[in-house]
DNA sequence: CTAAACTTAAGTAAATTGGTAAACTTTATG
DNA sequence: CATAAAGTTTACCAATTTACTTAAGTTTAG
């Protein structure tokens, strides 16, 4: 129930990407220090980030690594499932699946739907909208990426953590 | 991410025991067998569900298992994090876990907004919600315990999953 | 041609998952 | 009080996943 550190590691990693200014191509020894990412255990990342076609690799020396579109149009869910594969909370919401027990089984219905709440958020996130907030930082505004996603989808439920 | 068969099978079972209209104490092995569970496994199963105060067990022959609550006070979060600890979707978000990288990290935010939607859901759920729903199973209403979730929480989010 | 950079393919220790098995304790009932 | 029915406890296990590490490539700028 619980990302894995590769995911968590990918959308660090596309993060710094997308917050770097210059055109050259990052490389990973950078991101990877910056990034606090095993070097050896990014370098097994990147080449699944580039397969799910994210990122453009230019090999040799001044290679690196960038993105193939715009932060804005990189969803959170998009870099998990890129790593990870599908999203599902249960087993029986792989795939269409519907739940082999009951035509109908209430559980499965419930699961559906906190997942659909889930994938709501980290769908709404973007690239663009977390590095605007790591760049405003410190400044006066205190607007999160988090917040804007909640107000997009204009439905947070009240609930402690 | 996701759900064990361990917190499953727990659930399928406290609904077997709502779901029970006689006064006698249910046996694993009936449990077991109508929900497709490997008893062995169910047996470990059972006594987790009863140090977390969810049901009674009574010894000897005779003896069995039944619930603690009413249905309506039992939650499906509940049920599952009675199985596997407290939910956290993200490693940041363990225990009260500030993140360690920024004092305030973008991405543990989307994270904790994603579980708080997710779990506004699971704890909108009880057995009381499910038991009717299998019940009026056949009959013309169409109120899944999914949809009165939804609608308790007013804030379904249109996506298709 | 060589150092910088990504690529590919193994290997690996530890934890988790999903079980199975066996020995034990408690208790109703005859 | 004997016995069978029921839950309890403990231990074990094979397969998979996780989070890495290592090493031997390949590509390319300069």
């Amino acid at each position: 129930m619980q990302l894995t550190r590769r995911a968590e590691y990918a959308i660090r990693t596309m993060l710094d990407i997308a917050s770097n200014l210059d055109d050259q191509p990052l490389m990973s020894k950078e991101i990877a220090a910056r990034q606090d990412i095993p070097l050896n255990f990014l370098i097994q990342i990147v080449p699944e980030l580039r397969s799910a076609g994210l990122i453009h690799t230019v090999r040799g020396s001044g290679g690196g690594i960038y993105l193939t579109k715009k932060p804005s149009e990189i969803s959170l869910r998009y870099i998990v499932e890129a790593i990870e594969g599908p999203i599902a909370l249960n087993q029986c919401l792989i795939g269409d699946a519907s739940c082999e027990r009951q035509p109908r089984c209430p559980i499965h219905e419930v699961w559906a739907l906190a997942q659909r709440q889930m994938l709501a958020v980290l769908e709404a996130t973007t690239l663009a909208g977390l590095v605007d907030q790591s760049q405003s930082g410190k400044k006066a505004g205190k607007t999160s990426a988090a917040a804007d996603v909640a107000s997009k989808i204009n439905n947070e439920v009240e609930l402690e953590v």
